[in-house]
DNA sequence: GGATAATACGAGCGATCGCTCGTATTATGT
DNA sequence: ACATAATACGAGCGATCGCTCGTATTATCC
């Protein structure tokens, strides 16, 4: 058993009959994820919710884990999008402002279909291919490195490596916790408040003005 | 099938005898988990792991959801024991030195039986019983907002509850992501930096001597 | 319109899973 | 010592899973 970790279509859609179906099985995995949760997701009922035979499932996909995969690059792609515009967006604004738009735009991105969001975070097992999908998250590093880049006059000193890796992970941990885990804060009145403190973080970190204070006890850990 | 979602012992192990039976049940639990995976850790195999019959693993644990539930609950008392540590060495310091403190031990803390600590963020699926689990999270933010309540007047003026939430929400993500994506930056000479730019982060974003800034852009969302 | 390629179909095999239940073994209490 | 309770055992049932393969249908090309 185990071991067969193919990922990529087995056939090449090329008629638009078979596009059609390739589409359907990718869309009923999406609603199944989202209906009965992943565990529950098996190729039969896929292929059944697809209105598509199991024989057709295994011509496009050589597994549940393709299929899956397949869901979500669509999803990522979806998000990416928005974040995309927002970086583009706030390319001539200065620092604050500029962080604030991609903030908003953050909680905004959670906001693409987030009961997948939920299910692709909480149950999608990042194992074998999986895995490498989390190029979505280096895709938003290089983004947002790239817009520092740009600004890098109105920035501190730092390792623009660093510096990306901590604002990057702090914003995703932030709108990604609150989207799942603190709809409170989400409501229209509280939303404002989270986008001023999470602002204040990062450009409290990223800003020179900043006290400087002293590095003294760097050998805490080890 | 689905729907038996019971977590706790059908039986209470009374006798010396019992309880190393269920011991050695957690024990191998985990075992498994690291060595072959979330999926790969069956009943059958967790029994035999621990040279236990399936039907004496029956007998304390109604499946396997409650073996992985014990699991965890293991796990977050060794983390959880390293975190209260650190907030009680950090109350009578000052803020920076504090929060410097608190996040050594955030890291140090995420290298307590890392490869399980990345099966159980990785694979195990945040459903049916694992969901109510993430009591820690809760109790790493109770911690945390002790720690400010009594230390209020070195912060600015802030929502607690918001600002702990904030700064919980991006240790763990930072400490997090690093031990489980960027192992670079916790080699020996590295994570004295890490651990700068994080307290860095989260002090300037709770001291009062922050630059106020215009909160203007409010309605940037929705 | 006939040949060939592309696509769709679904019964069903073999493997694994979760789990029960009847039985055997060991501890406890008197 | 014996009775009773606690614990341990594991064969095997029923359900589900992933997946193949022989066949039927539909499109494409000349």
């Amino acid at each position: 058993m185990a071991a067969r970790a193919l990922t990529s279509p087995r056939k090449r859609a090329s008629q638009e009959r078979s596009r059609a179906t390739v589409d359907a099985l990718v869309e009923a995995t999406a609603r199944i994820l989202v209906r009965d949760g992943f565990d529950r997701a098996s190729t039969n009922r896929i292929a059944q919710e697809a209105g598509v035979s199991i024989g057709s499932l295994y011509q496009y996909f050589p597994g549940k884990e393709a299929l899956v995969v397949a869901v979500i690059e669509r999803h990522n792609r979806e998000i990416m999008q928005v974040a995309r515009a927002a970086v583009v967006e706030a390319e001539g604004l200065p620092l604050e402002v500029a962080a604030r738009g991609i903030i908003a735009a953050a909680i905004e991105a959670h906001r693409v279909d987030p009961r997948l969001h939920r299910v692709l975070a909480e149950q999608t097992p990042r194992t074998g291919a999986l895995e490498s999908v989390e190029a979505f998250n280096s895709e938003a590093f290089r983004l947002f490195r790239a817009y520092l880049e740009r600004h890098r006059d109105e920035l501190r000193h730092v390792d623009l490596d660093l510096a990306a890796f901590v604002c990057v992970t702090s914003i995703e941990a932030l709108t990604h916790t609150a989207v799942l885990h603190r709809p409170e804060v989400l409501s229209d009145e509280a939303v404002g408040t989270l986008v001023d403190e999470a602002t204040r973080l990062v450009v409290g970190y990223l800003r020179p003005s900043a006290p400087v204070t002293t590095p003294t006890s760097v050998a805490l850990i080890r």
